[in-house]
DNA sequence: TAAAGGCGTCG
DNA sequence: CGACGCCT
């Protein structure tokens, strides 16, 4: 026996503590294999095993199969018995502090006759939900769970050969494993059954979005693509912009991005994103993403910002508020406005991409009433993503300028007599509904709405932008983006003391004028000393 | 450490 | 008018 023992210098909190016979005989052989156990963090040392200071601490998940569903913070918390902080990250000091293993670490461990490396059996924690209701009330089930079924096996026959009978399946288990190494592959199937089926997801998703791109690092861009739009969607719009950043840079890279050192060295590359593109090369996941995810907080900010109107702090507002669901919003808060309101309602046509033709059946159609029935002598253009050559696009972004005119106010007029014709019976009320309320006699040079091109269709975005000839070109840079694009342009323009809008370039100090009439976009780039880029390649980064 | 800028809506 | 959100 002694040569057996392999686990002497281990000390394992198993979690969730379970009571049952079986649980209690695989203790037992643990502790001959010279663990010492305990349940909790806070019992270290309290009972009759003391722990050395050479004492290796593992966090062992017990019934890990059973259970990986139910696994969550508030489970772990619960478990470990450690104070509760309600940060999203509190359980990472633990896991920095002692590992989480899966029970086959043990199983494994005690088949090979050693103790194996943990990295291979870890329990990765990015998995951990933040989920309070779940886990209590299977917090309650769990306790209950072991005796209950003692004790209805002991009704249905009072010497409790159903009682053996479970404890000999379980203990069975761990004999099979200890005797034979035929069972080896059954229980590497076994337990490798839901990570491969989590690659699978991943790998049809990266499919799917890998078709857009290319290039030597396309594994690296489609992650960092997800954070990026994870955080946009939680209100971390900086973390947003640094991320389409990074991917700008990658993706200008003819080979292969290898090492943290490589990539640290890079523009727009941290040393956090560094590590990240390692992490990517090393496991081919992104832990973060996944802690993102599947993280209650963050799902449901993201869930709440994709209502129309609805920001980082109203969505965290109601979020601290308990509410967690569009129902919730819906019947719980009184104070919703009207675009709010309409941003629900629309919620799945808005957060729908709008395919390329579409767009293009929608340009004409508004093209045709606006020359006919408001002003021949107008231009109109479609911007956005469909001017940089995007087969999807999120809304309708229409320009219209007439040529010489800069009188705004004659702009307007034109603008809500052409919303007035698409709004009436005539055109089948393609316009639904405004989002910003520009009436007969608005002075608004801005129409944002929802407007449906036949029955059959989806209500979609559309923002129309009546732009002063003066300003066109500087109207046409800002309309047609992508916001990165206009940020990076911009920040080029400070650099050189001026301020670039959609009104057009000014120097900073005096606000005056660079260019007095900006018709086109090619004298704007030229006063910032940059090279005229066509719309097609302002998409930056992904 | 800094990070784009203008404008509409709400109270 | 400040806070918030939206547009690229």
């Amino acid at each position: 026996m002694p040569e057996s023992v392999i686990f002497l210098d281990y000390l394992f909190i198993l979690v969730p503590k379970l009571v049952s016979k079986s649980a209690i005989v695989k203790r037992q052989l643990y502790e001959k294999q010279g663990a010492k156990c305990f349940y909790n963090l806070s019992s270290i040392g309290k009972g009759k095993d003391q722990k050395n200071s050479n004492d290796k601490v593992v966090i062992v998940l017990q019934n890990y199969k059973s259970l990986r569903d139910k696994i969550n913070k508030d489970f772990l918390v619960k478990c470990l018995d450690i104070e509760y902080d309600d940060r999203s990250f509190s359980l990472k000091s633990i896991v920095l502090k002692y590992p989480i293993v899966k029970n086959d670490w043990i199983v494994e461990s005690l088949k090979a006759g050693k103790v194996l490396p943990l990295q291979q059996f870890a329990y990765d924690i990015s998995h951990v939900r933040v989920d309070s209701e779940i886990s209590q009330d299977y917090l309650l089930e769990l306790s209950d769970r072991s005796t209950k079924a003692r004790k209805i096996s002991e009704i249905k026959n009072q010497d409790g050969p159903a009682t053996k009978q479970i404890k000999l399946e379980d203990t069975d288990e761990l004999e099979k494993a200890l005797a034979s190494l035929s069972n080896r592959e059954k229980f590497k199937r076994d337990n490798q059954d839901n990570d491969d089926e989590d690659d699978e997801d991943l790998l049809a998703d990266y499919m799917a979005v890998s078709k857009n791109v290319s290039g030597p690092n396309k594994e690296i861009i489609f992650f960092f693509n997800k954070m990026a739009n994870e955080y946009k969607q939680v209100g971390e719009s900086y973390k947003y912009v640094n991320y389409r950043k990074a991917i700008n840079t990658i993706s200008k890279l003819d080979y292969p991005l290898k090492t943290y050192d490589e990539a640290i060295k890079l523009p727009n590359i941290g040393k956090s994103l560094a590590l990240k593109i390692e992490e990517i090369n090393k496991t081919h996941k992104l832990s973060k993403l996944f802690f993102l995810q599947n993280d209650i907080k963050y799902s449901t900010l993201n869930k709440f910002m994709k209502i129309y109107s609805v920001g980082p702090t109203i969505a965290k507002n109601w979020y601290d508020r308990g509410y967690r669901t569009i129902e919730d919003i819906e019947k719980k808060v009184d104070n919703l406005t009207s675009n709010q309101k309409l941003g629900i309602k629309y919620y799945n046509d808005w957060n729908s991409k709008i395919p390329r033709e579409e767009v293009t059946q929608h340009y004409e159609f508004v093209k045709n009433i606006a020359l006919k029935e408001v002003d021949s002598k107008l231009e109109i253009f479609i911007m956005g993503s469909y001017r940089r050559g995007l087969p999807e696009c999120g809304d309708i972004d229409i320009l219209i300028t007439k040529k010489n005119c800069n009188d705004k106010s004659e702009l307007a007029a034109i603008l809500s007599k052409l919303i007035s014709r698409l709004k009436s019976k005539d055109h089948n009320n393609y316009i639904q509904c405004s989002l910003i309320h520009s009436g007969i006699n608005s002075k608004s040079l801005k129409f944002y709405g929802g407007c449906l091109i036949n029955e059959n269709s989806k209500c979609r975005r559309i923002d129309f932008l009546m732009v002063p000839y003066e300003e066109l070109g500087a109207s046409l840079i800002y309309f047609t983006g992508n916001d990165i694009f206009n940020r990076i342009i911009r920040t080029i323009a400070i650099k050189k003391g001026l301020n670039l809008s959609n009104i057009g370039l000014t120097f900073k100090k005096t606000g005056e004028k660079c260019i007095e009439n900006s018709h086109d976009e090619k004298t704007i780039f030229d006063y910032l000393g940059i090279k005229y880029r066509n719309p097609e390649d302002r998409n930056i980064g992904y």
